[in-house]
RNA sequence: GAGCCAGUAGCUCAGCUGGUAGAGCAGCGGCCUUUUAAGCCGUUGGUCCGGAGUUCGAAUCUCCGCUGGCUCACCA
């Protein structure tokens, strides 16, 4: 920390000798003409024009009476050539106290160096943000074309708690997050085009509704009254539903008091979307146009790279009802089994069981130990046993099944629709079964929502609904393995001082 | 919640079966007007994650704790 302080006391030292200089360390603006990639790019074009780039100092390379540096704007880095007679005497002293970090004004010609370099040669040099904590020095070779990275900044812990280093330091991370950006840009432009109505509903809300989680608890003073932090939606979005919006979505901040892990992070993004007048299978054929423009503005391509697996997205994608595809993988029909045979199928498959689970339960278990990480290719599990879905309608064949399905990719499911139930009565039922979980100690037991009832005895029309975790599809979009690399300020422990 | 691994200079790391801490980069002082991991000479810098124990002696061994990573469990 001694020594921590020393390297800041120096920087602090230089601020007042820049001051001294009758130098502003922190001035107001700067015209930038160009940025670095674009100059690179049009290298013919602006052949010994000038122009001006703003950025941090990343490199420098000192000779004396002249100098190379390296500026990192937006776009990428670009190579600076700084001489004494050039810029002048007081500029040059100037620039020879200045440290990696600071952020610059450069303008000059464009021209190449000796070695082919595109690189501005200055004829002002202007302090734009004198910085005064050192950055983790990051070196890059190239070699026989390949980039060789020295001394990269690499503790993880260190990368998410000052994510504002990470992005200056490590260039890909930064193109994570904008690729996070197109893919949500693109998803919303899909759905306006499609007559989508973009809505807000309340992250605090009285009942804690439509997944089932357990909720972050607060607190309202006026109103002397707990609330909740949203774990979902969609009781809401089907409430503008029976208002007469056919067609709403939400990019909504979800919240769900749970574990953390490469999957989970406490606050994380749900987009939800209902359609009315439509059922599942419509809503299939529209997830696959949807992830299909998407990757189309995103990647360029329907093809996917992830975990060394290339993904093809192109329609149709494979159906599978969820019975059907426990048989394919695993040998076994499942369908006219009850708890029992179910208990003792599992048995043979080594699928492990805790006692309180029911049928439906056991069935998802051994679909998701056994058949769901083979499930590679975009494929649609259809079918849910209806105790796991609550808010889905019952399958127009079977009554122990709902309309439900979930695209799975890559071995994970990336969004999760149903036909949506609107029958009242079936809804009042549903809701008290789950009540009765919650006695037996169930703490993810969905609430019984007297509200959300009244609002289906009012009357919703047949809707479709879908739900897709934004950021697990940015994993997969990006090819990321953790939830934490492309969430910009994934929760942490507090920092220990 | 469990298991495994890790924490040493601003960054990346070395430090063997215990003998009192090192390198490269960065920093600082010099030299250098086409360099690119620039180079050359010199040099500063450490609560070895914290605490307790064993020992003449602990970065190193033991225990407890903290933080993180990975895996599993829970969970969409």
């Amino acid at each position: 920390m001694e020594d921590f302080n020393q390297l800041i006391q120096i920087r602090k030292d230089k601020l007042k000798t820049i001051r001294e200089m009758g130098v502003n360390p922190y001035p107001y603006e700067f015209n930038q003409t160009h940025k670095s990639e674009q100059i690179k790019n049009n290298f013919e074009e602006l052949e010994e024009k000038t122009v001006s780039i703003a950025g941090r100092l990343m490199a420098v390379r000192l000779m004396g009476k002249a100098s190379f540096c390296h500026i990192q704007d937006e776009q990428g880095r670009i190579q600076a050539y700084i001489r004494k007679d050039t810029v002048g005497e007081e500029t040059y002293r100037l620039f020879k106290i200045l440290d990696i970090g600071d952020q610059v004004g450069i303008e000059g010609k464009v021209a190449k160096t000796r070695t082919g370099e595109v690189t501005i040669f200055a004829e002002t040099l202007k302090l734009l943000s004198k910085s005064l904590r050192p950055l983790p020095i990051v070196k890059e070779k190239e070699e026989d074309g390949e980039k060789v990275v020295y001394d990269q900044f690499a503790d993880k812990e260190m990368r998410y708690r000052q994510r504002y280093v990470d992005l200056v330091v490590n260039p890909n991370v930064k193109e994570v997050f904008v690729k996070r950006s197109k893919i949500i840009t693109a998803i919303r432009e899909f759905l306006d085009q499609q007559d989508f109505l973009e809505v807000e509903t309340p992250i605090l809300q009285p009942i804690h509704g439509g997944a089932a989680a357990r909720p972050f608890v607060t607190h309202h003073n006026t109103l002397d009254r707990k609330l909740y932090l949203r774990i979902a939606n969609e009781l809401y979005l089907k409430r503008l539903i029976v208002g007469g919006f056919d067609r709403v979505y939400e990019f909504s901040k979800d919240f769900r008091n749970e574990g953390m892990d490469r999957f989970h992070n406490p606050e994380f993004t749900l987009l939800e979307l209902y359609v009315a007048y439509k059922d599942y299978h419509w809503m299939m054929d529209f997830v696959e146009q949807l992830f299909i423009h998407t990757a189309q503005k995103v990647n360029g391509t329907t093809k996917l790279q992830f975990s060394g697996h290339e993904i093809e997205l192109t329609a149709p994608w494979k159906r599978l009802t969820m019975f059907d595809a426990i048989k394919e993988y695993t040998g076994k029909d499942l369908s006219q089994l009850d708890e029992a045979g179910l208990r003792k199928a599992a048995k043979e498959l080594n699928v492990d069981l805790s006692p309180e689970m029911g049928a439906g339960k056991i069935i998802d278990e051994i679909f998701g130990e056994l058949v769901e990480p083979k499930l590679i290719q975009p494929t649609f599990i259809m079918d849910y046993p209806v105790e796991m879905s609550p808010l889905a309608k019952k399958h127009r064949d079977n009554p122990r099944l709902v309309e439900r399905f979930e695209p799975i990719i890559g071995g994970k499911e990336v969004a999760n629709a149903f036909s949506e139930l609107n029958d009242p009565l079936d809804q009042r039922q549903r809701f008290e079964s789950q009540m009765k979980l919650k006695e037996r100690g169930d703490l993810e037991a969905q609430e019984l929502d007297e509200d959300y009832l009244r609002a289906l005895e009012i009357g919703m029309p047949p809707t479709a609904g879908l739900g897709i975790g934004i950021d697990r599809l940015v994993m997969l979009f990006t090819g990321q393995h953790s939830i934490r690399d492309v969430l910009l300020f994934p929760q942490m422990r507090p920092e220990k001082k």
